[in-house]
This record gives C-alpha cells, structure tokens and sequence, in this order.
DNA sequence: CTGAAAGCGCTTACAG
DNA sequence: CTGAAAGCGCTTACAG
C-alpha cells in the first residue's frame, strides 16, 4: 500500500518527497535523475529519497520537466500535405507506419499535430508551426514547404527533418529523402531495353522536388539512349487527361507510356481510366511504367518508393539532430534508393 | 520584415513584448490571452501589445502554458494493446483515423503514447501512464486493461475515455464502447429464422468485455429461440482449432458456426483456414456468421464494428470531460450500434 | 555531500 | 485599467 500522493490528493511532487524524507527539493531532484557526473550523494540519502518516492506513488510531471530542462523524448510529426494520412489508402500511412515503429524503438513519443482544424483552412504559419516546439524535435512532410516559417524555425536550432528530398533555404533543409533520380532513370533503361524509341513521361503539372527528380532521370536516360528528348515529357492535371491524349500519342507511333504517381495519386489513376476506356491494355497495346506504385493497378511495372524506411531513416537522423551538440550539427541529408518493380506491364516495342 | 525574436536569437517571450511596448508582463499576458471576462484593458494598449507581438513574431510556448495553466489542446492517445496500430490491416487503424480526424475537427493535437520501447517489454506502470498527464485528456484501448494506473489516473482527476466497454473499477471508467450483445443477437436470430437448430459459437478463450458481451448476446437469442444453450459456446484458442474440431461438429449435426473476429483476428482467421483446408463451401456446407468483419473474409455474413465512428465519439467525450467543470463532470458511457452485413455465407439450415 | 536560489515562460489572484 | 508577485514542478549553476 503507499499514500498515491502528495496532500490534497493531488499527485506527489519533489517537494512532497523533500518533506517526507526530511531534505531539500534540490537533492530530491538530484537524486532522482540519477547519476548526473560531477554529483555524489551519501548512500544513505538516496535511500531514504527513494524510498520516499516510492511510498508516495511519486512519478516526475513530464510538462515541467521539459520546461525546466530541454529534452522531452516525444517528437513531432507535421504535415503540409493537404490531408493528414487519415485516409486508408494514403500515400502516407506507410510513412507513419515507419515513424512509429522506429519511434517506438527509440523510446520517443510522438506528437501528431492535426490540431488545426480542416486541413484546408490551415494556415502554415508561424504560429502553427510553433506548436511543434513543444517536442524535442519535429519531421515534417508535404509536397511544398512554406519556406518562412521552415527557415525561422531551422534558425532558432529546433532539430527538425524532412521527409523527402528538398532544396530550398540554400539546402539547410536537414532531409531523408528518395533517389527519384536514378530510379526513374532504371525504368527508361527497362523500356529502352525493350526496343522502346518513342516514349512519353506524363508528369504533374506541379514543381515538387519529387517529381522534378523523376523528370531529371527520365530525361538523362533518354539522353543516354541517344534518344530525343523533345517531346518525352507531357505535363498535365488530371482533369486534362483524356482520350485525344492517348490517341494523339499513338498517331505519333509511341510505344510506351511512364506515368509518376505521387502523393495525390490522382494522375496515374487519371490514365488508367482513359487507358481502360479506350480499351487498351498493357503491354499488348502500350507499355507502361509507373515511379512509384499505384494502389489502383499495383501489378504495373515500375519501382517501389520505400516508404516505410523513409519513416524509419527520417526518425533516426532526427534523434541524431537531436541528440548532436548543437555545434557539431550538420545539415543531414540522404537519399533512399527504390526497389524495382517487374510487374506486367511491359513488353517488348 | 520583422525581428523573428527576442534577444539573442531565442523565440520571443511575453517578457520580450512587455519590454518593446513598455507595458508589464502581465499586461501582455492578459492582451494575448484574449477577451477574460472581468478584465478590461484599454485599447491603446492592446493596440501596442498586439504591433509588438506582432513585430517580434511572437508565438506562446506551449509546455509553459501547460505549467501554468491547465488545457494545452493536446490529447493522448495510449494503447494497452500488444501492438500499437503500425499494423496496416490492423483492426485499430480505423479507430485511430476516427480519433484523427474529430481530433482535427476540434482543434486538438494528437500525442501518441508509443515510447516506451517494445510493446512487449512495456510495462504499464504508473511511470509509464503518468506521462499521458502533458495532455489536457487520453484515450485508453486494449483488450485489458490494467486497474492500478487507471484508479491513480482517474483518482487525480485526469479526464480520460476508454475506447470499448469496461466494468471494471466499480463501473467508473468512462467509455465509449460496441453494442456487442444486440449485434450478436441479431446473427443468431437470422440464423434461427433460417431454420438453424444447432449452432456453435467459437470465442476466444479470453475474457474481454468485447468477447463476453458478444457470449451474452449469442446466448441471449439462442435462449429466446427456445433452443438449448449447453453446447453453443466453444472457447479456443486458435491453435487449437483443427479438422477434428469441425468433424465433431459435423457428426453432432451442426448447421451453423458463428465466430468471433476481435482485435487479435487470429481466432476467425484459424476457422477459415480449417474451413477451406477440409473442402468445406460456405452456406452450401455449413452457415457462417463472423461477429465482427475479418479482412481475411469480408464478405462473411455478421456485422460491422463502427469502429472509425468509435474513434470519432471517443474523442468528443473525451473533450466534454476535459470542458465540463470537475465537480459535474460524471461517468460517462455510451454504446453504439454495429452495422448488420448481409454477406454471402448464411443459407438455410 | 547537500541546500538556497534562480530560472524555464507562462497564468492568475491580488493590489492599487 | 495595469503591475508586482506568487506559483505551476521541475533543473541547474552556485555556494557552502
């Protein structure tokens, strides 16, 4: 049996503790954060703090240790998505998946800041993103970065990654990112391979650093086959995907077709419909390659993004942020390569 | 352009603000904090207060407020359950997109509990569940439930809503939970009007409020039908469910099985397996209801867990308790209705 | 080896 | 209408 708390019913602080073992609130603190170099205490005291401790259910107020002193162990995640991953389906469930296992395995708590109402409605400022300060450190990811408040905080020294590649504030964006680059490029080599020539890159019509490094590898191995790199790449919104597309690129004697599917997911699906609408199929009529795997025809040849160890890796660095002296801190930044995907849609030109 | 900060590059505090427009602290403490009630301030200070925050870009530091007052917007998430939900066909993943999404929906961040290394190794102890007190409020689940923590917590005061039904502490653990018994009753009064005589009904060997209540409900219509109850309730574990199991079934004239799909899902899962190993077609061989959707079979006959709706009404109990004032704040359960699901594996007797 | 004091950045009575 | 002071529960120099 022991009290479970100080007077009053409320839980029991230092202070109760100090009361009952007949010291200081300092030693009680001392004692109770364990072996701090440089500090030595009488065996007997320690006992006798512990001991107090113990009997009054005492369990240190996790709000005004972190005010006092500066780590916590949670850490933040923040979305600039325009959905935070509820959704099922979600490009980023497997991210979080990541991040919560790896979190998990580091002992960090995590902080999920969704706090401000609709998705849409809200305003990445600074006083939004300030919240995040409140963990030791906060990943954040999205598609575009609102680079005020990004740079306010980095400028303060809050530990802080990114999730996915960036390279904005002249590249002090600490980042796990993905090597959209040399993926991409793979899956032209794939299609080249083939006897592919006339191949088309349908894109986002979208500057995200995700999809400009998939256009980079998709037209450095174009250029690399010899091939013209003229009208390889197609930017469209999804809404601008339709028949006269497809038609216009069979007229032209095109052979194979590379979509990227991104975070919106919307402009791959927009061509399988058209593509099913019209009744072809692949790789009988068309071959076609997806950067990055689609919920909606996962079969499709391709790469994988590694999603779950993006999460993981973007966990470790910012412990590492975290956990450096402040000095030694470096702008961490690296790259995830892809894995291939075989799939079923590709065949021969 | 503003200055971004106090005085050596640190986040501007209310003290930096006070300085700039010459007005005390508290002054700003009180602009800053909004319309209180009996507090009436002249608008030519706000007016100074408000263009100095401003200019200073300042933002409240969140773990202070915490200190010093008593609500911070944050919500606890904290799991009793093996494995917290990084499992994607996990059955708490829609809980959790519930609980995000009203979280957002009223303005609350989201602190995940996950920190305390392993599931396996977690110990829920005091220490451990004490942390959950940096939010305003938290949201208990799991199979079971440890009462010594949960008594402390909620002897302290501590708003908190256990996400499913709980008798446990005298009935005075606040809950939004699943109508199991009207659910389960409702399988075996279609079972029944389809002339099935003899029925089992496969449970864990576990006694959690969710497996009881579904017992109570199955035992319930099948004593309404006049039909005896002996032999219905089969407990297993999964690994003990085999060949032999649905042999003896089948020799003691058994026309229909229903089974339970909780949050393990192993039970349901092992039934189907035995099922499909011995060639036997379900209605056509056998009925079969699941209480509970299986992904391993969703179209099963049985019903469906509202479970993102479970997530969603947690968290808005959970805000009423932590808005109600303390003293008329009273237990507050609820229970909500499960979705019937037609599906394809119930025939007649 | 131990304690008194200041401080983290706020809120909240309590005075004027 | 505004300010000085105490307090939230800790940590961390700084003295003894």
């Amino acid at each position: 049996m022991d009290s479970r708390s100080g007077r009053g019913g409320r839980p029991a602080r230092q202070a109760d503790i100090a009361e009952a073992a007949g010291v200081s609130q300092t030693t009680v603190s001392l004692v109770l954060a364990g072996n701090r170099e440089g500090v030595r205490l009488s065996e007997s005291t320690r006992q006798r703090v512990l001991k107090a401790a113990e009997k009054l259910g005492y369990v240190p107020d996790p709000v005004a240790t972190r005010l006092a002193s500066s780590r916590n162990h949670m850490l933040g995640v923040y979305t600039f998505a325009s959905a935070f991953p509820t959704d099922v389906d979600g490009f980023y469930y497997p991210i979080l998946v990541g991040v919560e296992e790896e979190a998990a395995a580091l002992g960090q708590d995590l902080v999920l800041f969704t706090g401000t109402g609709g998705a849409d409605a809200r305003a990445h400022d600074r006083t939004t993103i300030r919240r995040t300060r409140i963990t030791d450190g906060c990943l954040f990811f999205g598609r575009h970065i609102p680079e005020e408040p990004i740079d306010w905080l980095l400028g303060s020294g809050f530990p802080l990654v990114y999730i996915g590649r960036r390279d904005e504030l002249d590249g002090r964006i600490p980042f796990v990112g993905v090597d959209y680059v040399t993926a991409s490029a793979a899956v032209v080599d794939r299609l080249v391979a083939q006897g592919h020539r006339s191949i088309r890159y349908l894109r986002e019509d979208d500057d995200a650093p995700s999809s400009t490094d998939r256009e980079t590898g998709v037209l450095q191995a174009v250029r690399r086959a010899g091939l013209p790199t003229a009208k390889v790449v197609v930017r469209r919104a999804p809404s601008d995907v339709g028949p006269s597309l497809i038609a216009g690129w069979r007229r032209a004697g095109v052979t194979a077709v590379i979509v990227e599917e991104t975070d919106t997911g919307s402009l791959a699906r927009a061509l399988f419909e058209t593509l099913d609408a019209a009744g072809l199929r692949c790789p009988d009529d068309l071959s076609l390659a997806v950067l990055g795997r689609s919920p909606y025809r996962p079969e499709a040849s391709g790469f994988e993004v590694p999603r779950r160890e993006l999460g993981r890796r973007s966990v470790r660095l910012l412990v590492d942020q975290i956990t450096a002296a402040p000095g030694e801190r470096r702008t961490a930044q690296e790259l995830l390569p892809c894995t291939p995907v075989i799939g079923n849609t590709i065949g021969p030109a």
